[in-house]
DNA sequence: CAAGGAGATCAGACATACCTAAAGAAGTCT
DNA sequence: AGACTTCTTTAGGTATGTCTGATCTCCTTG
């Protein structure tokens, strides 16, 4: 009768398992090499630590088959994102921290902090919908607004658009954006987009042109105007 | 070669023990046995990781003779410290948190900042010298101002006093003392310090009078006017 | 100075979470 | 179908940090 309703916290590295599905499943399933890379384990500790999640009702797996997350998972998931995503928005709103920086520290935090303390950052920050790099941030009740733009990969040619998300988080990647101005509320307009290597050009409000490769095309997001 | 400077950071465990030595001995040494208690952990889990301090050259223990900070563990002890205060005065000031609330939420948060976090911090803040109970604020080269206040019960009859330090964790403790005004900053005149059990009886500044146990009235500082 | 009791240590276990190396499944290619 | 590669799992080992129960030390008291 207990263990039925005495859900006791996840730790730390549980936390970050989930997140790891989430990000890497979306609505399907994650594999255990995937999962290992994206989180620099060694893949047989993924798959022990898929039978635990299993266990703990958090996620599906069938052995040889992937992982993805149950609604209590997805829950979990969603907790953490929250979390970090406001986490990251106090640090460079009113710490000053460079946008270079947010995440690792963001990384740490959002493990330690209570629902109580998200509540009371949400208040002060005055509930912003999304964080730094334009992600949005789900609400308390998990609730996340569906995504509305699209990756600059699927753009097309001749096209005006917006930034509206920089989905990267290493940052060597996130300083180079930032230096050339790829970051959320700029205008660009789409001059190709090469279907051989994916590779993007576009022309920003200055007339500068900038040419990117596939995968960063892939995780720039922006909205048609 | 390596090792004499590659001093990894330390887990969150060492650091509360650490804390702990710190707490208890102050510049003395402290027992297994104050050790176990002070942390709510078994006493022979002291033993053991007294050893690895002492390894770790964090701490001297001599087995059957308790344990003391050498001067790196003291080092690290105030760092933790520094961090717990501000993020105390932190929650207080800018998350609105109840008093009785800041020590458990800081005491995973301490663990969790980088020093990084903690200098930005106390710039958001102004660098205070004091947290919200009154305890000073080890700067960040480790310099802890010395204490210039003395305990209720060792002041004298008749005297009037300024509360200046309420050095007390437990929520029910704190809930009382803000009950009844016995915060820092508060006037107080000393009627009665009795010798056989340490009672204390003050009026404040309203006329009323307080009786306090002889723990309580050791945990609250207070300076003479 | 010998005995007892309080306090401390040791030994053996458990839980989490990681790694490496060897063995086993799944799917592809000839 | 058999062979091969790639991905996965299993097995055994490490490190941290905890607990319990048995033993050992130290100091005090008779």
């Amino acid at each position: 009768m207990s263990d039925l309703l005495a859900h006791k916290p996840i730790s730390a590295s549980v936390g970050d398992y989930l997140k790891a599905i989430w990000n890497v499943a979306g609505s399907g399933s994650a594999s255990t090499n995937e999962l290992s890379e994206h989180l620099s384990v060694a893949p047989g500790s993924v798959t022990r630590m898929l039978g635990r999640l299993r266990e703990m009702g958090l996620a599906d797996y069938e052995p040889y088959h992937g992982a993805s997350l149950t609604e209590r998972g997805r829950r979990e998931a969603l907790r953490l994102v929250r979390r970090h995503r406001l986490i990251e928005t106090f640090l460079l709103e009113h710490l000053g921290y460079p946008l270079t920086d947010l995440h690792e520290e963001a990384e740490r935090l959002e493990h330690a902090v209570s629902d109580g303390f998200t509540e009371r950052l949400a208040d002060f920050l005055g509930h912003p919908g999304r964080d730094p790099h334009g992600d949005p941030i789900p609400a308390a009740d998990g609730t996340l607004t569906p995504e509305d733009s699209l990756p600059l990969s699927e753009a097309e040619a001749g096209r005006r658009v917006r930034v509206s998300r920089v989905s990267h988080e290493e940052p060597a990647t996130l300083a180079y954006l930032a230096e050339n101005g790829l970051i959320p509320g700029r205008l660009l307009k789409v001059e190709e987009v090469r279907a051989l290597d994916g590779v993007v050009t576009v022309e920003d409000e200055y007339g500068t042109c900038h040419t990117l490769g596939g995968a960063l095309a892939r995780s720039i997001l922006v909205r048609n105007l």
